[in-house]
DNA sequence: GCGTCCAGGTCTACC
DNA sequence: GGTAGACCTGGACGC
């Protein structure tokens, strides 16, 4: 069986898979040469399915590794709009780029959808594995916990594990094998906060709170500041954080300010006409060269 | 192979 | 509110 979903005419499926690293961390694979997304996703009921995801023009197609019934397909279809950012309502931010010298691409292209995963949990975690280390700590921090905790689809893959089963690890777990380091806490803590109910990290997406206040709520879980809960706001759909950190920084002296160092608040200032989509559009700006006009990958 | 240094965000204690 | 030092890992480097 195959599924399908027709895409808005703004949609670009490879600027959305790339659009930033979680594409390359579990339960995400993504095959560059083929432009193959694969996912393995979690049903309420029955056993996990694996997912490749394909687009042209017009649509994205949907391979799923097993037949799925009624409630199963429509689980498939509401996760893979939700994760390539589908729904999400562009036109104030392509108005802008249009209007903006230098940036007209980022509409052209179709830059600017921030794959995401289908839960607000595993966004958060995978966050806060992103802090303060290397990419490839991340890489080992997130595989261990998908090839650990995950459930086995009928391909083999593992899906991303729920805060239950993330909730039920002693700490040792979360320090030798996830190699998670001083973050172990963190993590534990997180999950038997949201396993417990007494933090809902999934009513972020609808929150009627302002901006300042949600980020205060994602602040009082251990282990995120203000570049993690910057991140997770993009994520939400919420652009006015700019997430700087170290990548960011080094990215924005090389392309904007000839290779000079500048302060946070210069950066801020570069970005600040942009309103509330100046994160949205910081992030599209340094990473333009991650995929040419071509449509072909950066290494 | 071993030891040392460093980078990477966040937390806590302190001023 | 701002700042210093600690947290932990892995990579780079020198020996």
């Amino acid at each position: 069986m195959q599924l399908s979903i027709n895409t808005p005419r703004t949609f670009s499926f490879k600027r959305t898979v790339i659009s930033h690293g979680w594409c390359g961390l579990l339960p995400f694979e993504i095959d560059r040469d083929r432009w193959v997304l694969s996912r393995t996703l979690d049903l309420s009921d029955g056993a996990p399915v694996t997912v490749l995801i394909t687009a042209n023009k017009r649509a994205v197609r949907i391979d799923p590794s097993r037949t799925l019934g009624k409630k199963a397909a429509a689980q498939v279809l509401r996760d893979v709009r939700h994760m390539l950012r589908l729904d999400d309502d562009m036109a104030g931010f392509y108005q802008t780029m249009k209007a903006t010298p230098d940036f007209e691409w980022v509409s052209e292209q179709g830059a600017g959808r921030l794959l995401r995963a289908p839960t607000v949990f595993e966004d958060l975690v995978k966050m806060i594995c992103t802090t303060n280390c290397s990419w490839s700590l991340t890489t080992k921090m997130v595989t261990g916990l998908v090839q650990s905790l995950g459930r086995e689809s009928a391909g083999g893959l593992r899906t991303f594990p729920t805060p239950e089963a993330m909730a039920l690890m002693p700490l040792k777990f979360y320090v030798n094998e996830v190699r998670a380091g001083y973050r172990a806490q963190y993590l534990k803590e997180l999950a038997e906060r949201v396993a417990s109910g007494s933090l809902n990290v999934e009513s972020w997406l609808a929150s009627p709170l302002p901006t300042a206040e949600l980020i205060k709520e994602m602040k009082s879980v251990k282990g995120v500041g203000d570049y993690a809960a910057e991140n997770v706001l993009k994520l939400l759909g919420r652009y006015d954080g700019l997430a700087l950190d170290s990548w960011t920084r080094a990215k924005f002296f090389e392309v904007r300010n000839n290779g000079r160092k500048a302060t946070d608040k210069k950066i801020a200032r570069y970005y600040s006409g942009f309103k509330e989509w100046r994160g949205l559009a910081l992030w599209c700006d340094l990473t333009r060269d991650w995929l040419d006009v071509d449509g072909r990958a950066a290494d």
